[in-house]
RNA sequence: GGCGCUUUCGUCUAGCGGCUAGGACACAUGCCUCUCACGCAUGGAACACGGGUUCGAUUCCCGUAGGCGCUACCA
């Protein structure tokens, strides 16, 4: 068993947009299939004609590029195992269900919907099993000939499971151990239905993981009370050793309150539950998406790929899609459900965003500077970048030590660095640092700032240095706050010397002749 | 209701019979300082409960309680 391949699959219903549950299920998917060399398959599981929406796979594969998750093969990426959407596979789970029917391990069933809503009833927890079935309109009790009639007459039926009864079934986990479940608590599952001529879910599934040689079934624990009876299904086509192993995750909580995530919470708490943003084709909801929020690909995947597992004490948490590769453990995955921390994954876009190389910032700024009507040319685009990372993401502090500003998203960025490109227009006079640093005085003395800085020949950082320092000395007058005030028209922002370096005289003075009129 | 999974700081977790129960996020305080931050330092903060097993349980077993999931001709 060691010798075979790892092959895995992610293989959603196109009904949405992904949640990022999902993502963290194919991530842990990735994980394994790159850390063993296996191979990645994305396969989509649309069995369900009727909940079938448009675009959803479009964006699920777009999604996924943008997280920087590859599949090896798949729908839209081909592969010798196709076709990889369910509903292409229809002779091939005809010819299944088939051998099942031969086999007698599952048999016809013509009750109607309306017929078991109406034994649901009546009878306290009906289930369709061993201790029913023998009541019920199908082939086990209706005589052969009289089927064979229905079914030539077109009437509908569904192809139904026959479950043993009695029986322990026992489903090897990899993250849980064994599990064990009495085989008389499963129904006789729907493995297919006449009027779409479509499998259910569980009898696609089992037959194209074996069919695509799938080795290792990584996926969401609400599956789990279902792996006993994919484990009898297994067993009755004779795939028993070459069964996939099983891992089921735990799930992702509400930040707070109970039950699992879902999008509400990010409504309520302003974080996104999808990776990109979704237009419903339907409704026309518009549901937010990391991607349009400022968050980093990177930072997704490091957060995402921490909730429910974890490398143990001697790795920092900051980790790249590589060494998440080097170091994925699926049996260190915890076993309880992982509430949804949306503020650690600010901290991790943090630390993504404030390392991020020059080059990269270039077209998100220029995205940012245009959205906000400011042109830039692509031969300015280099300095402003320049500018932006070192005044705004990095700057150097009075002892010339390195130092990196509080920004956890782009999104961020333009209300940290509009002062560099539009002068403030309104002051506020109740604002904390504005009433703290505009005293009566403060006029008078910028007035008489204003003298120095029209004498400065050299208006660099330096220069600025080297002509105020001097004079605050002999003065005592401690200009920089105001001075910010003017400038910026708030507390924020880097060093003034730079910051009036950058501007340059002619814009210095005008803003703060601005402040001394409007504050007084 | 039935069945299954699960239970360490507020949160994510480390721990795999003997530890002052460790880290990260968040929070608080201090340092730094021309502002906001960043950074650094410090601090508070947890083994759900009850029985066993054992010389010894956070760790193993059994209950109880809580949490989560499944219980469709949905996945």
């Amino acid at each position: 068993m060691s010798e075979r391949r790892v092959r895995v699959r992610f293989a959603p219903s196109p009904t949405g947009p992904l949640h990022i549950g999902g993502v963290r299920t194919a991530l842990y998917n990735y994980l394994f299939a790159r850390q063993h060399g296996g191979d990645m398959v994305f396969r989509i599981e649309d069995t369900d004609s009727t909940r079938f929406v448009p675009g959803a796979e479009e964006y699920i594969i777009e999604a996924f590029k943008w997280l920087g998750i590859e599949f090896d093969e798949g729908v839209s990426y081909g592969g010798n195992y196709g076709p990889y959407r369910q509903s292409e596979r229809r002779d091939i789970y005809q010819k299944y269900v088939q051998q099942l029917l031969d086999a007698g391990k599952a048999y016809y069933a013509f009750d109607t919907p309306e017929e078991l809503e109406a034994k649901r009833g009546e009878v306290e927890n009906f289930q369709y099993d061993a201790s029913t079935r023998l009541t019920m309109r199908n082939s086990l009790t209706l005589p052969a000939s009289q089927v064979q009639q229905m079914i030539a007459d077109g009437e509908q039926y569904v192809v139904r499971f026959l479950v043993e009864p009695g029986r322990d079934v026992v489903v090897h986990d990899l993250i849980r151990g064994d599990v064990s479940i009495n085989s008389s608590i499963l129904d006789d599952k729907v493995l297919f239905k006449s009027a779409d001529q479509l499998p259910t879910y569980h009898l696609a599934n089992i037959v194209d993981d074996h069919l695509m040689d799938i080795s290792h079934v990584i996926r969401g624990e609400e599956w789990l009370p279902s792996a006993p009876l994919h484990v009898l299904l297994y067993e009755a086509f004779g795939w028993t050793d070459t069964m996939p192993r099983f891992a089921h995750l735990p799930l992702l909580l509400k930040p707070v309150g109970n039950g699992k995530l879902s999008k509400r919470d990010g409504d309520r708490l302003g974080f996104p539950v999808f990776p990109l943003e979704w237009h419903d084709p339907k409704s026309g909801e518009v549901s937010s998406g990391y991607r349009e929020k400022g968050y980093l690909p990177e930072a997704v995947v490091n957060f995402l790929a921490l909730l429910g597992w974890n490398p143990g004490n001697e790795h920092s948490e900051v980790l790249s899609m590589a060494e998440l590769i080097e170091l994925f453990d699926l049996e260190k995955c915890s076993r309880n459900g992982a509430r949804f921390d949306y503020i650690k994954a600010a901290w991790f876009n943090h630390q993504y965003l404030i390392s991020r190389p020059d080059a990269e910032w270039v077209p998100e700024l220029d995205r940012i500077l245009r959205a906000n009507g400011i042109e830039t040319t692509p031969e300015k685009e280099e300095d402003v970048v320049r500018m932006m990372k070192l005044k705004v993401i990095e700057y150097t502090d009075n002892e010339g030590n390195k130092k990196k500003r509080n920004v956890s998203f782009v999104s961020d960025l333009w209300p940290l660095c509009r002062f560099f490109f539009v002068a403030p227009q309104a002051f506020d006079r109740e604002d904390k640092f504005v009433r703290k640093n505009w005293k009566e005085t403060t006029a008078e003395e910028m007035k008489q700032f204003m003298r120095q800085l029209q004498e400065t020949e050299d208006f660099s950082t330096e220069g600025l240095r080297q002509k105020i320092d001097p004079w605050t000395e002999e003065t005592g007058i401690r200009p920089w706050n105001a001075w910010r005030i003017c400038l910026v028209g708030e507390g924020q922002g880097p060093d003034m010397y730079e910051l009036a370096a950058f501007l340059g005289k002619d814009e210095t003075l005008r803003r703060i002749e601005n402040a001394i009129q409007q504050l007084g």
